[in-house]
DNA sequence: ATTGTGGCCTGCCCGC
DNA sequence: TGCGGGCAGGCCACAA
């Protein structure tokens, strides 16, 4: 799924319904879900007799802090549970699905892609549910490899991220360490709505292109988070073989850039 | 150091 | 109906 607009969507389900709900147990049957060293036997052990106490986001990283383990009178807060979607993860709250359905891969409900869960004392479940595999759950997950959210850009910060790029405007502002939470989905929308081709190197860009391209991902998360998520923009239908500029009727091309899927319009989009 | 490429993993859809 | 190929909104390690 996932972009930030889908991640932003579960943070607020899992703020609102899943804080200070005491945690009695994990299933973490896939080891190979865990990322950087955490192993089943950890997570299992540190989650029990905390609560998540606040729901946050960087990116499309979805961050749980954790309370201090009431079994030992712990004083100390507790880790933070970082779970990524990447592009087929969902996360369910008391077996309910939250943000949107995915585009790209099934919404079924298969239990063979419940990777990992935790079980509240009142016998609700957080699952997470990835059929392709591509997600994952931290422990402590070093924020400090993201760059600055994607909410928060502004021109000043895009001529500061993007200005000595030399790469296309479009695999910029797909690096997670510099602006963190757009994906391709969005990119291709943001490049539209600014009238940027995807392959113009990052640094080839004016001053009013950069506030014209900061401007358009203000607009693009404000417009499709309010219609729904990062499959709503204006060029998502058009988004296929034969293809048509929904603003001026040209020919859409597909190319790939920076390894991506990318949809354009060649008439306004220079 | 930065940038581009390939790989990861599995499901689904299309054409034969 | 079955099968193979290609594609998919993620990230990461590696090579140049």
């Amino acid at each position: 799924m996932p972009e930030i607009l889908e991640v932003e969507a579960t943070r607020r389900a899992v703020g609102a319904h899943a804080l200070e709900r005491p945690i009695v147990g994990v299933d973490a049957p896939d080891a190979w879900y865990l990322k950087r060293g955490l192993t089943p036997a950890v997570i299992t052990a540190v989650l029990p007799g905390r609560r998540f106490v606040a729901a946050r986001r960087h990116g499309k990283l979805l961050l749980l802090d954790t309370s201090p383990d009431a079994a030992r009178a712990d004083t100390d807060a507790g880790p933070t549970l970082g779970l990524h979607l990447g592009m087929t993860g969902r996360v369910l709250l008391d077996g309910d699905p939250t943000g949107d359905p995915l585009r790209y891969a099934s919404n079924r409900d298969d239990r063979d892609w419940y990777r990992f869960s935790v079980h509240f004392a009142d016998g609700g479940t957080l699952v997470m549910r990835d059929p392709r595999r591509l997600g994952a759950v931290l422990l402590d997950p070093d924020e400090t490899r993201l760059g600055i959210d994607a909410f928060d850009v502004t021109t000043a910060t895009l001529r500061e991220r993007l200005g000595g790029r030399r790469s296309p405007v479009k695999a910029a502002l797909l690096q997670q360490r510099d602006i963190a939470g757009l994906g391709n989905l969005l990119v291709d929308e943001i490049l539209w709505r600014a009238d940027l081709d995807p392959h113009r190197d990052a640094s080839s860009l004016t001053a009013p292109e950069q506030r014209r391209l900061a401007s358009a991902i203000r607009t693009t998360l404000r417009t499709l988070g309010r219609r729904g998520g990062s499959h709503t923009g204006d060029l998502m239908e058009s988004r296929q073989p034969g293809g048509r500029c929904p603003r001026d009727g040209a020919p859409l091309r597909h190319d790939t850039v920076g390894g991506r899927s990318t949809w354009w319009c060649p008439k306004h989009q220079r």
